[in-house]
DNA sequence: TTTAATCAATTAAACGTTTGTTTAGTTTAA
DNA sequence: TTAAACTAAACAAACGTTTAATTGATTAAA
């Protein structure tokens, strides 16, 4: 994997996301990266095997840093929900483009291989969200809610101001064009509701 | 719009949903929906007009049953929200299928005319939805809350429920094929986890 | 130091399919 | 008889991939 390898990679994830994996063309590909056609099939052997080797590239890290802060005995419950939402928040809007391709690629089911390659990526974040909240409960400082819709529901409201971006460009009267306005102006306000709003439904309510 | 057209639009709606649109040939829909490829031009003029006819033929209703809601008197703001969310759920998971073929083409960048198609209906059911908290709001019931991602946490909950549901069915343990098994249960999880955590969201807090 | 050999990197061109759409003709029903 | 419904076949264009030839740099022998 050297330079040449991520630079065709780039190039590739950025129409992967605007016009999806049908919709973007090896030939497209090439072009975009300013090598030749050929080059795409010798350097990954096939288009699918290209999307495999971009979502090996961008999947480093993200588990690395969910693991360790899992494993920090410093912070409180509350402390790693706000960390959490603060690095998804700033992980998804920074490389919006790759996700919108796993969301692309998870909901169709173009190839068995690469959606379970995303599904374990998925499963395992999962799962390290879930330790963070059960040791809250554990703590009691957190209630009973529903596990799997309540990430669902951190997951499900980041990938909607992704996925319908022009859709919020409208509604926020953002242009369309601004890439980095949009990205500023969601990631404060996406870190203020979603904390905001899992602070009141996790509390304890004495009622 | 005879039976035939409907027909068609329904076989497409299927493979659409499953492969995506540019993952989906005419020839494919002819074939699912058992007619002569020549029909889907003769009948719509392009595929693209078929994805518009699409459109239309599903979009109707919605905004009539969200409007006929707003102007009722009879219902407390809590009373709206809790139907509200009984609504879409029902409505999405019923029709997940045409809500995933939204969500892939709202996020991809296919065709100005269907986006900016798709873009106008949202916009107005989302104008709609707000007058209800804003209503709530002026009553003193509702808090102060983000507008624009409250509303997008309760779409990209539900949308993260359809278009993650592989990834659900491996996490519930529920089996993929069992399209029936996994609608009604997400549609129960759903309705309660929403109601749950709205209620938790908008409540006003006495601190 | 020059020459020959070697091998990966790169290219233009062509491969056979599949794509969305159209044509020209046939069937059906009023 | 006429117009709409329908069909098989063909269309050019675009698709992902492969081929065969060429380049450029590195190594070994003369």
């Amino acid at each position: 994997m050297n330079d040449k390898h991520k630079h065709i990679l780039e190039a590739a994830e950025q129409l992967f996301a605007e016009k999806g994996f049908n919709g973007t063309s090896v030939r497209d590909i090439a072009g975009a990266a300013g090598v030749n056609i050929a080059m795409i099939s010798y350097y990954f052997g096939s288009k699918e095997n290209l999307m495999i080797a971009l979502i090996d590239y961008r999947s480093e890290y993200t588990r690395d840093i969910l693991e360790e802060m899992n494993n920090n005995k410093m912070l409180t419950p509350w402390d790693k929900i706000e960390k959490l939402i603060d690095l998804y928040v700033d992980k998804i809007l920074n490389n919006y483009r790759f996700y919108r391709i796993m969301t692309l690629h998870l909901a169709t089911s173009q190839s068995d291989e690469i959606r379970e390659k995303i599904i374990e990526i998925k499963a395992g974040n999962f799962e390290l969200i879930k330790k963070i909240i059960l040791e809250g409960q554990r703590k009691n400082v957190f209630r009973k809610i529903d596990m799997e819709l309540t990430i669902g529901t951190v997951m499900g409201t980041i990938a909607q101001v992704t996925s319908s971006r022009s859709l919020y460009c409208k509604l926020l009267k953002i242009d369309i064009k601004d890439d980095d306005g949009y990205r500023k102006k969601m990631t404060l306000k996406l870190r203020t509701h979603l904390k905001q709003m899992l602070k009141a439904h996790l509390h304890i309510q004495n009622t």
